[in-house]
DNA sequence: TATTCTATTTGCAATATTGCACTTATCCCC
DNA sequence: GGGGATAAGTGCAATATTGCAAATAGAATA
């Protein structure tokens, strides 16, 4: 059974009685009508109206025809209720993925809005993989580093993380302080195994750190914090990251080569959705970004 | 939400993830079923799919639709299904009209006939006004008198009823046996009130026997029986009916002048039917008229 | 019984839909 | 990193669908 519009040109004559009467409720010609009901009888091998003078009445077929698309119809109207509100309430799930680094951050903030929002369900996606907005993975990633230019991504800029250079305490006590840039070089470094990093602190230590003074390599974000918070060495750390960890010292300040852009980016067919607007904006505002309208 | 057939396509789309697939499965082109999408979300203000280079993936609204449509897509398949199986059983309802007159007949026919098509359920309708095929008020009627022009039925030679004319036994016993045709006019006589009945006998009456022999006038065909069984004077009688009833005595054989042919009605949409086909045969076994096949 | 009215039906022109060919973009595999 | 493959978009022509108007037919009303 194809051609769902012959079905509902017929459930339209069956409730209307009359082949005028539904072509005026369907806005058609009488013509277009009696083609559609002629076709679809034709394809069911049944008569599913009697026709005389005054009008159509449905046999059995064209009954349980109407029932049928009765019910249809009443679950199309629902489902357009459903989706065309859809897009301007906050409500469903709201998929969010970023860096795990940014986690701690993040976390407390989607919390916030989940309760702000009862009605919606929070996704969180941190994982080894980059989530893809283009598949519909997450509405709304935040991404560090130069600027994504995938093509249906809408990005803006997010803030910018200060990247520090830390210690633990354990380690400053035992190897003491670096008195300034040119110290550095006595010192114990924690970085990233994979020599692919694009991040510009790592930029920096290989240009500036003798590799052999690196005597710590992690695998991932995590890995660096825990390693620095061991006391493994000295490494780069975002200061929001590192305030919130007590036996932190840090050694040099952030600087401006160092910085990591963070950018929002969320696919250009979600972007405009009540959902995806009003969590960027409580986002900003949460961040300081941006003042509370 | 009009136009179900782009949800039918927004259904193919979301089921098999790329347009393309979608056109296959549904036999059109990609680029309709592009277009179709297009004028959906156009439709419903909101996007129902993320379009990538890999396909179509299906948004919260889509996910919602394809839910829908795909209980929809059941739904008329079951219909079809019940549909295209319908005309080819014999189930569901079957209604038959006719004279009232001709019930005593009809109705052990139709339970004999019921009882063989435990599916079916029967509704005979006899009543004062015409039961008219043409509105789907019955399947077959049983007419009498001229056979029936209208354009939409199909009309078929039923059985000819056999008109004799009858009084009860004591009648009989108070006014002796009429000796012939021309003693019948020292008698009573029993007939309809209406003047417009088309009735072959109830004219011979009127040209033969003098209005004022007619003693006793009847509003309908139940009232002459009832009248003549209570002796008020000769009638005509259906010899089939006659013989069910024991205090009758035939005064006159039936005559062919007399006789009213009965005719076996069905509308042209209903007549192809197994259920009308199959009725109409065990119908004219049981009346003698054909052999079981 | 005649008449008017409403509703279906059908041929033909206008229109919207569809299909085709080509372009573009992304992914997979080498 | 490069080439083949697959899938989505887009302008233009073919086609099917639709609308229009006139014809037809049955029913209600007087």
């Amino acid at each position: 059974m194809n051609n769902w519009d012959e079905i509902r040109t017929a459930y339209h004559v069956a409730r209307a009685g009359t082949v005028s009467g539904a072509a005026q409720e369907l806005g058609v010609h009488h013509a277009t009508v009696i083609r559609h009901i002629d076709a679809l009888e034709a394809q069911m091998g049944t008569k599913l109206f009697q026709r005389h003078a005054r009008g159509y009445t449905p046999t059995e077929a064209g009954a349980d025809l109407l029932r049928v698309a009765q019910a249809t119809d009443d679950q199309f109207a629902q489902l357009a209720g459903r989706i065309k509100g859809q897009g301007d309430t906050v409500t469903g799930e709201l998929v969010v993925t970023s860096l795990s680094s940014f986690s701690h951050v993040l976390t407390p903030i989607l919390v916030r809005f989940q309760q702000k929002h009862l009605d919606l369900s929070v996704r969180y996606l941190t994982g080894a993989r980059l989530f893809r907005l283009e598949y519909g993975e997450a509405h709304v990633a935040i991404r560090a580093g130069s600027p994504p230019d995938q093509p249906d991504n809408v990005v803006q800029k997010f803030s910018t993380e200060c990247i520090a250079l830390y210690a633990s305490k354990d380690y400053i006590a035992t190897n003491g302080m670096p008195d300034g840039e040119d110290d550095l070089g006595r010192h114990r470094f924690v970085s990233y195994d994979k020599p692919q990093s694009r991040a510009p602190y790592h930029q920096w230590l290989k240009d500036n750190i003798p590799s052999e003074r690196v005597t710590f390599r992690v695998a991932d974000d995590r890995g660096l914090q825990q390693a620095i918070l061991a006391g493994a060495g000295l490494g780069f750390m975002s200061e929001r990251i590192a305030e919130s960890h007590t036996g932190l010292v840090r050694v040099l300040p952030s600087r401006a080569e160092w910085a990591s852009p963070l950018w929002l980016v969320t696919h250009v067919d979600l972007h405009r959705t009540a959902k995806v607007q009003t969590f960027l904006k409580f986002l900003k505002v949460e961040m300081g970004i941006e003042e509370p309208s």
